[in-house]
DNA sequence: TTAATATATGAGCAATTACTTATGCGTTTT
DNA sequence: AAAACGCATAAGTAATTGCTCATATATTAA
């Protein structure tokens, strides 16, 4: 669902620069506040290299806390806040069991975000 | 390409937490630091909501930096300092024309990725 | 129970961020 | 030529971020 064959991608600006017509022309272009908060939080979860490097095991493994700090060469109360992050955005899901609590990523549609970024970077 | 079909997702943290063979058995799963920086970097220009709002607006429509202003109700600097980053990282592409300088997204593969994060938003 | 282990959380700090106002540069108009 | 317009940039500022160390909570072991 990239790009819609029946919208041309216009091409504005060319007379009238008044913000009633152009208002009226991008109406239901413009993003609106909440949405577009929300879309940047769930980018943002993205947006820090240790984020990036925990998702990246996470995609591939599951992980406790410990071990994801080891693996990071990091502190655990590093690894924790950031997984707090990742927590409370939905992209990660944690499983408790004893002592341990495993991570992995929340689901597909994350795992798929992310590996759009990532091949973006490698093959772009 | 999201997930491999060959491997199966691991679950490690069973018995021997030492960090050499922990290191082993992610060793290719762990993002280089580069890469990392990298992906955290195309995803925080994306991670903020009036970037959301500019390449939600520019995924439909060319426009120039006044229009972009006077839809979003920002001065034209704040504008331009996002544009700029946007710009740095090769998300949107620069048309000047005259005295005007028409800004739209830089290729498919972004669109698709902001597509992505917007569809998790609205529907997920 | 007491001690040890695994994780989560709180306070504090340096670095970053997104805006503001002021100004500079290039283009068009008169 | 000068004036007006469109955009980019610099300096400054309040708010946010990602870490640190210290501590709280929860589970297992002795």
């Amino acid at each position: 669902m990239s790009s819609d064959a029946l919208e041309e991608r216009l091409t504005l600006c060319a007379d009238d620069h008044s913000a009633e017509s152009l208002a009226e022309a991008t109406a239901e272009l413009l993003i609106d506040s909440e949405t577009a908060f929300r879309v940047a939080e769930l980018f943002k979860a993205l947006s820090d290299p240790t984020r990036v490097r925990i998702i990246g095991l996470l995609a591939h493994a599951e992980l406790c806390v410990g071990d994801l700090a080891r693996i990071l060469g990091m502190t655990q109360p590093a690894v924790s806040h950031q997984l707090r992050v990742l927590r409370n955005l939905r992209i990660v899901r944690a499983r408790k069991e004893g002592r341990h609590v495993y991570y992995t990523l929340m689901d597909e549609h994350i795992h798929d975000l992310f590996d759009q970024g990532l091949a973006h970077v490698r093959f772009g």
